[in-house]
Order: C-alpha cells, then structure tokens, then sequence
DNA sequence: ATTTCCAATGCAAACGATTGAATGATGTCA
DNA sequence: TGACATCATTCAATCGTTTGCATTGGAAAT
C-alpha cells in the first residue's frame, strides 16, 4: 500500500538497514549511497511509519497534556488555552507532537494517563494545575515517567514543577490596596483543593496580618473559573452589612463576572469597590473600568514547561527543579480611587 | 521492561494469541479462560502497547487537528479553543485521542501534516478553516485521506465540511441594521483569503443591494482576528469624511478593538456608531455596551466535525456530506439606537 | 469402535522500522 | 603476493501486537 524503507531498498539496490541508516544519519554511509538514497526517497515520496520507528526505538517524539477535568469548561478560561499555546509553539519548534486528553471523572482522567504513559505513547506529559492529593502525580512517580507540573506540589517535593510565586503575587496586590488605604479588603477564591487558591490565599492573608488587619472570614469568598461565580460572589458579598471597599479576585474572568455584578448592584467601580484580579488577560484592558491584573507569564508557563520536559525527556540536564515565571501587577483605573475632580 | 502480551500469556499457560484474542473480546474463547487471563492482565497491571497495536491493525484511535498558522496567535481568539474544546470532548467520549499540529510556514505546515498522514500517526484529519488554494487539502484528497474541513471549500465540492451559512448570517446582521433606518453601514472583514471573509462580506453586499444601498469600497476594513485591528480599522474608518453609521465586524474579538478605538476617538456606541460582531463570545455580553453578535454555535461545530470525521474513519455512512451548524443573531445595546429620553 | 465435527487454542508470519554483529571489498604495508 | 586493517554494507534478530490457518481433544453420529 505505503511506501516502505523496504521499497526503497530495493529500488536503490541496497539493503533496508542502509536507508535506514541514511535516514538517521550514520557516519559510515558513503556520500554517493546517501544521495542516492535519497533522491529515491524523494521521487516515491516516502514518509517513515512512526508506530514501527517508535515500537522499536522506544522514542515517540511526542508529549501529552492533561487538560483539567471537567474538559468541557475548562477552554471557557483563557488561561488554559494560553497555557497550551505556549506549550504547542515550542514543542513544535523542538519537532515533538502533541496529544491532548483528559477524563471526565478521576478514574477516567487516570485511565487516559496510563493508556499514554504504559502504552508508551507519549515520551514525557505535562499537567496543569495541582490539586490535593492527585493520583496522576503519584501515578507518573510510580512508573519514573518524565512530567512536569505546572504549578505547585504541597506533596510531592522532588517533581519539576513551573509555577509563579503565587503567595507574592497576591501579597502585591493585597499591599496595593492598603497602600491606598483600603482596610476592608475582600478575597473571591477558585476552588479551594487547588494549591493555587491556597498560595493565593496566603498572600492575600500574610498581606493584611502584616498590616494589622484581621480577616474577615465572611469576605473570603468561593468561586471557579467561570464568570457566572463571579457574579454569584458580589451578590453575596455586597449584601453582607458591612460590606468590603476592595476585593481581591483570583482570576481576571471572574472578575470580569464581579465586574458586570457589582455594575447590576448600583455599585460603582472603584469608588464603591476596587478591584483587582489575576492572569492579565487581553479582555482586562478593555472593560470600563479596564481591571487591575497580575500578569503571570502565562504564555512563558506554558513555554517554559514544555522546553524543561524535553530536556527531562532527553535526558539532559534540568538546571533547577522548580522554576518560577516572574509576575507583575498591571494597576488600572479599577484599583485606583479617583476623587471627583 | 514493561509486562507484555508474553508474559501474561506465559503466568496464564496460554499462547499470547489467545490472550490478544481476549482482549479483543473474541468470540471462541471460553469464559473461563477468558477470566483467568483478565485477572492476570490486572495483576500485572498490564497496558497494551500502543504502538505495536497500531503497527499491524494500521489503525491509532486518533485524530489530528491541524491549527492555522500562525500558531502563535491562533488561541488568542476565542473560536479556536471553542472548537478545540468541541472536538475533544466528542472525540474522548468515543475513545479517540486528539493530536494537535502546526507549522509556522505553509512549508512546515504541509510536512507536519505528512507525518501525521503517511507516518499513519492518526487515523483523520479536522482542518480549522479553508483558504484559498489550501494545499493540504490537496494533499489529504490524493492520499485518500478522512478529513473534515470546518468551513466551506470554494474549490472542492466532494469533501466532508461543517460550517455555518455565513451569506446568511452577514445578511442578518446587516438587516437588522437597515431595519433600524441605517443607510451607511461598514463592514470589517477578515483576511480577504480566508472563505468565511469572503461569505460574510458577500452577505453583507448582498443585503445593502436588495435595499438599493451602494456599497462604498471606503467602509470595507479589512483586519484580521486579533483586537488591534479592530483598534486600527477603527482610526481609519472614523475619519473619512463621510463616515458610516453602523458597522458589521467579522469577529467579537475585533469589535472588542472596534469598540475601545470608537470610544477613545470620543464616538458613542450606539449613537454615534452602531456595532455588532460575530462568534458572541461571552466577553460580548459583558462590556459596555454589551455587543450585539451573531453566535455561530462554535462548540458545535467542533462537537459535530469530530462526529462527522469518526464515521468516516470507521467507514460508518454519513448523511450529509456538507453540514450546516444554525447562527442565531443576538441583538444588543450596541446596535440598538435609543433616543435619549 | 471408527469417523466426523466443532469449539477452543496454538503456530507462525506479518506490520515497518532499528541495530549489533558478520561480511565483503578495498587499500596498505612488508 | 599475501596478511591485515578499514570502511561500507548486509544479515538477522528484535520491538509487541494481530490474525489466517493448523491443531487438538472430546462429543456426537455412524
């Protein structure tokens, strides 16, 4: 049917191992062998067979991802689909593939990983995001499978990991607020199993206690990654008597969703409610207020995860274990109190 | 290394024909031996390779999703991972891993694609957009190879595609605006090769023509699919002399930029520029004011392209072989003029 | 007690590559 | 001229499965 290594060796009049070697580059192939070869090669259009290279070599120039479960909601956030950008640009640069999966429950989510991990199908894997406990970590550890974790482990501190300083970046912004002279400061939180909800939290939390502020666990609230908690939230908080003159939210869409609800409220950005949120995206700059945000380096996560897995992958040596992309917060009209000029 | 066919088929007392017999759910096995050999396969924790499986059954339980180049800028715009998201979700749930590719070049683009095809790497092939003269799709018709375009081919007629009626969706949007007693309506299309460009921009021409509106050459834009061309399009447009008073914005994401531009030249949406977008992104809802967008059904597109391809690879019939995903037209504060009250 | 038949399993040849060891054809040197 | 190193190439085994065809052993039929 395909065009075969076989065919060419015959046409070329040398034996399969010699296209073979032509193709990989051995040093003691003569210059007139390889021209040859090659030119066949090229008139019959022969492309190798990767299941039969990869099932001897034991090398499938490829690296899987693990999208969060739910699959179905998680392209509604940006960050993941930057994530991913980032990761397909420079493992296509570096010439590997990518795969994708993911599972609707843990134990689909598990299964996939070990039809790619044991079905050797994938040279090394990248995850995104950590949460407590995860089996795919331990699964992968099990098995001394090459893996990077984007994000950070509470257990497992002998894994690669690109991870911003989270506790940082929400210091920064909680100090932002202060600086302003804000003390009634909230907090919208993503799921709370999410070590990135934790270290966020951290922040927001070592901020005030260094400022003397209590916190106020009823301003401390519970949201995803969808807009729609985002609304949920201001509904809720902005409701409380005393209610908070400044929030913290983790994610720029859910902001983005406090945004409109506050809006609905009768509230008034900043002036009622400052507010600031994560993750810098394109959208932040263009609401009324344009918001506040962290850049996190999203991209460079991405970017960054995948060049230190096909060092791992390749067995050349990872400079540091844990790498953190560097952070900045971006302040805009939505953090800043202008008084009526 | 890894526990193979072998050695369950040795610890069972059985050839490995029998158990890759077992494992395929052969009729002729009997129970019995079908139970032991499984609970030896669990024992073992055994995971077929995947690999080999691929090697002599020629098939991968795969397919591939080819993203337009640039990759670099592709996620930026919310309809690729809308689509992604679509066509991961459908292709997991039918047991279908989902590789994804690009090229930076049309070069690169074209061999990446060739390895996937002649490598026999994945079993089809969803395409996200057709332009003119694509040579992939050339490519994958010589080879005889299953693949969905999303989008419409103007050069081949005989190929799998699901798309929107996007004649019919510009045509909407630019009633609607006639309906309100516009007269001067813009437009600002996509990449002029890009076939979705071509069909809205004719469903907008063709609407203007049944009212006896002129087309003017100088409110047709042309962008492409990130904000600053809509900021672009924007300075330009607004200072010709005679400058429309509606415009039809190819993409959400540029009528975001559309909007920002308008605003910081101190117009109004709608009073001074009414505005409407297509893909209805959820960010449209959210900005002030909220765009009035055509939704296209992306994730359906995505959801019914992974569908369509499945029954192809499998040799499964497929009804249609040109599907249409149905547009709805959202109209919102952006387009509707209010008299001040 | 043979022969026949069928269900259950085993044999061995693929699939398309890679690779260590063996071979053959040169050239070099005494 | 013969022995020997050297370089280029071939041989054959291997990777982990699948699958058409052969084999086996016992029940049914003669």
């Amino acid at each position: 049917m395909n065009v075969t290594i076989v065919d060419i060796a015959r046409k070329a009049g040398v034996s399969p191992s010699t296209v073979s070697r032509v193709l990989s580059g051995h040093p003691k192939i003569s210059a007139a062998t390889a021209r040859k070869v090659k030119e066949i090669m090229e008139a019959m259009d022969y492309h190798p067979n990767v299941m039969a290279k990869s099932l001897v070599s034991k090398v499938t120039r490829t690296i899987g991802i693990v999208l969060p479960r739910p699959a179905e909601e998680l392209f509604l956030n940006l960050f993941f689909s930057e994530v991913i950008r980032g990761v397909v640009t420079q493992a296509t640069r570096s010439g590997y593939d990518l795969m994708l999966t993911t599972g609707s429950t843990e134990r689909e989510e598990v299964d996939a990983v070990n039809r790619l991990v044991r079905g050797r199908r994938v040279d090394g894997l990248i995850l995104l995001y950590s949460r407590e406990g995860d089996p795919v970590i331990k699964l992968l550890k099990e098995n001394n499978f090459p893996f990077v974790l984007i994000g950070r482990s509470e257990e497992h501190s002998d894994i690669l990991t690109v991870d911003n300083n989270n506790v940082q970046a929400a210091y920064d912004v909680t100090r932002h607020f202060i600086a302003q002279g804000h003390t009634r400061i909230g907090f919208v939180s993503g799921p709370p199993d999410l070590t990135v909800s934790k270290d966020r939290l951290a922040g927001y939390r070592n901020a005030l206690a260094e400022a003397g502020i209590a916190a106020r666990p009823d301003w401390i609230v519970e949201g995803d990654f969808l807009q729609e908690s985002g609304y949920r939230a201001m509904s809720f908080i902005m409701n409380v008597p005393d209610r908070p003159s400044a929030i913290v939210v983790m994610d720029d869409v859910v902001a983005l969703g406090v945004l409109g609800g506050v809006t609905e409220l009768g509230f008034k950005v900043p002036q009622d409610l400052a507010l600031a949120g994560f993750n810098n995206i394109p959208m932040s700059e263009l609401t009324s207020p344009p918001i506040s945000s962290v850049d996190i380096g999203i991209y460079q996560l991405g970017y960054t995860a995948s060049q230190t897995l096909l060092r791992a992958v390749k067995g050349e040596p990872v400079h540091q274990q844990r790498m953190l992309i560097p952070h900045r917060f971006i302040a805009r009209e939505s953090s800043i109190f202008k008084p009526p000029s």
